[in-house]
DNA sequence: TATTGTTATACTCTATAACTATA
DNA sequence: TATAGTTATAGAGTATAACAATA
């Protein structure tokens, strides 16, 4: 395979790949029928790993604070998250998950993979092996 | 392996795959530097393929039928779009890509292109032929 | 009478600018 | 003086309900 073959390939997988990741993320949202919108499904994610401040939360999730400020406020109102005085920053708190937001995110996350299952079922083992080392290669090239 | 635990891989494999597509299409929007907003880059895609009515761009979008009237208006008004009489239903019209359309959701095509092949550029040959023939397999279960 | 698209109106998420409290 | 978060206000995208024109 000569150079500028191997090239036009790869730019041939870029757009394929990329487009059926795409297609797989917005048709998981539209059709595993979340209650939770994308936002706020987003905000919870983060907070599994533990509290966050909503100074954190804007930033990971590229947006204004005063915006994550109504985020975190209506998150709040629905009983998915409570907040706490920072332990050492007097002008900053603390988001953390409550028990119904990790139930809610569980059932959001459930309802996703299940949507991806069915999606899987009718493959070969084989073919579930390529998707599995494919996988791992997509996560490798995200951590760039 | 017994079914249990292929079940149990399946359900790894779904979940691992999911998230990796979803950070994917997420960070190819945060990171390629589009100057167009999803929802608007969304129904030129669906003109690429030739005129649409606004009821099926609204349909295809799963959007109302209002907000793609001010959709449409906005794309029109940018210069992206343009409409015409519908030539068998006076009611309808149909919605068409224009010049300049085109130029813009070539460019970004490219800009995200170019964002995934550089991310796939340190890959071995093989690498690449793994997630080429996922991307196949990807396509076949999208069908579903 | 049913359907296509638009207008009127309202709600949500986003942003920037101005403000309060703390570092 | 700088920073974290909130409040005030405005812009953009979405929705439902009511309306116009055509099938």
């Amino acid at each position: 395979m000569s150079y500028a073959k191997h090239m036009d390939s790869i730019q041939h997988l870029a757009n394929d790949l990329r487009m059926a990741c795409q297609q797989v993320s917005r048709r998981v949202r539209f059709e595993s029928g979340s209650e939770l919108a994308p936002h706020h499904a987003s905000v919870l994610f983060k907070l599994l790993d533990g509290p966050r401040t909503p100074g954190e939360l804007a930033e990971l999730d590229r947006i204004s604070a005063p915006s994550m400020t109504r985020t975190v406020n209506c998150l709040a109102e629905r009983g998915l998250v409570d907040t706490r005085d920072h332990p050492s920053d007097g002008r900053s708190k603390l988001v953390v998950l409550t028990e119904a937001g990790r139930t809610l995110l569980d059932a959001t996350v459930q309802a996703r993979d299940d949507w991806m299952v069915r999606k899987l079922q009718g493959l070969a083992k084989d073919e579930l092996t390529v998707l599995v080392e494919a996988t791992g290669l997509l996560n490798r090239v995200l951590e760039q």
